[in-house]
DNA sequence: TTGAAAGCGTTACCAA
DNA sequence: TTGGTAACGCTTTCAA
């Protein structure tokens, strides 16, 4: 049976509000007697304050959900940053809700999670892994719950990822390290987001600046594994074929790197590659360069503005744009030397 | 404000009970005339009922942890297994709240998190990604909340994926492919995890039990990432090196395929490789074979026992072991025409 | 067809 | 130093 304080206070012989008081912290007002017998019964009993009858009382859930919106029947958050979000969190003892949302589920039609359809939480975390629609951001609104939307490049109540800068800093990297033929690879996307975009765009951008042409190679959606390995090596051995690659997926790198190994090319002399990532703990133990995504900062900072919405009354804040910050592995180098590297034969 | 059932009651003149009955789908009982006022004040207040409120009259919260149990200072969850808890949970309409407990948090004078100091939910999941302690072992017992552990080799109350099976299997696949001379091939695992060491053990046991010689390559924790590509090397071109490689992890795939791009080999012609997996979007986009860890059904059926240890009042339940899915990709091959490969040079 | 009262487990407030 | 009362927002139960 679970313990409440009225189970105490019977046991004791007190009421409930000297054992309310006395496991709450202000047992100094008591007499030492009475708060030993209290602590006592309650350590008996295991007592555990109920936390939703205490947010009751409060007003206040002291709970935050965290939305995973997709186009997708199912969710992504980002391990970095829930992370980052539960860190923020858990310095006030705010829990965490999380569920995920497919798009396809807000129409007039079909009935909302609890979470949306309920009162639970003081605010939203929403974490976009699609381009935001207006049913979402109206859902939001009569919702009335504050809320900050991730990952998704908006100019209010937003914190994103600054894709295109980590892009022109990518292709200065290389330009740094000697590089002139720079290349995009990428196969196909497993889902429109922004900063799929704004990474190509961020490599266009530093390419034209610097006077460089961009060569973009993008398999298409329709052809087999086995084909788009074929395309990429084509594009691997043409003439004027680059001697370093930037991807904006980290699942693009083992196509890439498969594609010069069977050309016999190698990483980082032949070809140099860059990515992006999330710092995480399995990322090839360090193998490739990378831009990381400050994924866990977006998440410390997505639930200090939330604080601060819940506490101005859902006031309206500036969007935050993080920066990616670089990670060295073992994939970038110095071009090869040019006429010996033109004239090679590729098979 | 937020709208209650007694402001509305106030609003159109009727008691909160009629308010409360019609608003959850009581209200046949009522006259079409005062259905129909509430309804309209209910949505001009946008109304949502407080789930708190609800869940303590219910007397019980409607909502279930997923706390990640690790050595380091941050939680893992896999996405899988975090999707198919909350695919499971959605069909109760039960919340999910996660956060992440350091083990070295779990000790007489550091304070718990609030999830366990106080009472806020009705089961537990815990996900384990290091060894069960004696320390978690009894908070959870005391906790007295029914709790389902994930990623851990018990016998009650547990659900794990069978990775010993997992590693037989992969041995299989590249015995019945004609490789005789596989290898087993890892870096530093980044935490200490029963699933690591049931890798090696399938591996091994598959081998012996084929009469197959196991030949292992484990990287040094305090080599630098140079100087483990280079020992993977030296391991790759030694006399009777393998044509196929198992590796536990699917970050090392990277590394022993660049250490087979520095020697010239290729993938799958001259070394096939199998990892270890969660079925991911991003995964090489299908590059690499490996064996896929059940992560969502080990979500769902965490769930599923959870749910029964709710309503059964905490009984035991044995422990479910759940095996790993082969997944096709293009790194595995047959092996290359012995005598030749044999006396290739390698560099 | 509708309502009043009681109670879920807390805590703020006022009184003793 | 201690206790009674009321209230948080909801639903069960009993009564009209």
């Amino acid at each position: 049976m679970r313990s409440t304080l009225a189970l105490i206070a019977r046991n004791v012989g007190v009421s409930s509000m000297t054992v309310s008081r006395i496991l709450s912290g202000k047992g100094h007002l008591y007499r030492p007697e009475t708060r030993e017998k209290v602590l006592a019964e309650a350590r008996r009993q295991q007592y555990r304050p109920n936390s939703f009858a205490k947010a009751i009382r409060a007003r206040q859930f002291g709970t935050v959900a965290l939305i995973a919106a997709s186009d997708m029947e199912f969710g992504w958050i980002s391990p970095g940053l829930q992370n980052g979000i539960l860190a923020e969190l858990n310095k006030n003892d705010t829990h965490l809700i999380i569920n995920y949302l497919p798009l396809s589920r807000v129409t007039p039609g079909r009935p909302l999670p609890r979470l949306l359809r309920e009162w639970s939480v003081d605010g939203l975390l929403l974490n976009h892994m699609s381009a935001l629609t207006p049913e979402i951001t109206a859902l939001i609104r009569e919702g009335g719950l504050p809320a900050i939307r991730c990952n998704v490049r908006e100019d209010t109540d937003a914190v994103y990822p600054d894709d295109f800068g980590g892009a022109v800093a990518a292709v200065e990297i290389l330009r740094k390290a000697g590089h002139k033929r720079i290349g995009y690879f990428t196969l196909h996307p497993p889902f429109a987001h922004f900063s799929y975009i704004d990474r190509y765009d961020g490599y266009v951008r530093a390419m034209t600046e610097s006077g460089l042409t961009p060569q973009l190679f993008r398999a298409e959606l329709k052809l087999s594994l086995a084909e788009q390995e074929l395309a990429a090596t084509e594009w691997l051995k043409r003439a004027g074929r680059p001697t370093a690659v930037v991807t904006p997926l980290s699942g693009d790198v083992s196509s890439v790197f498969a594609a010069a190994a069977k050309l016999g090319l190698r990483v980082p002399e032949d070809l140099s590659i860059i990515t992006f990532d999330e710092d995480r703990l399995d990322h090839g133990h360090g193998r490739f360069d990378y831009m990381a995504l400050p994924t866990e900062e977006l998440g410390r900072e997505a639930v200090r503005m939330l604080q601060e919405k819940i506490e101005q009354s859902n006031k309206l804040l500036p969007a935050r744009c993080l920066p990616c910050t670089y990670r060295c592995g073992l994939s970038v180098g110095p071009p090869p030397i040019t006429k010996r590297f033109n004239r090679r034969k590729l098979s």
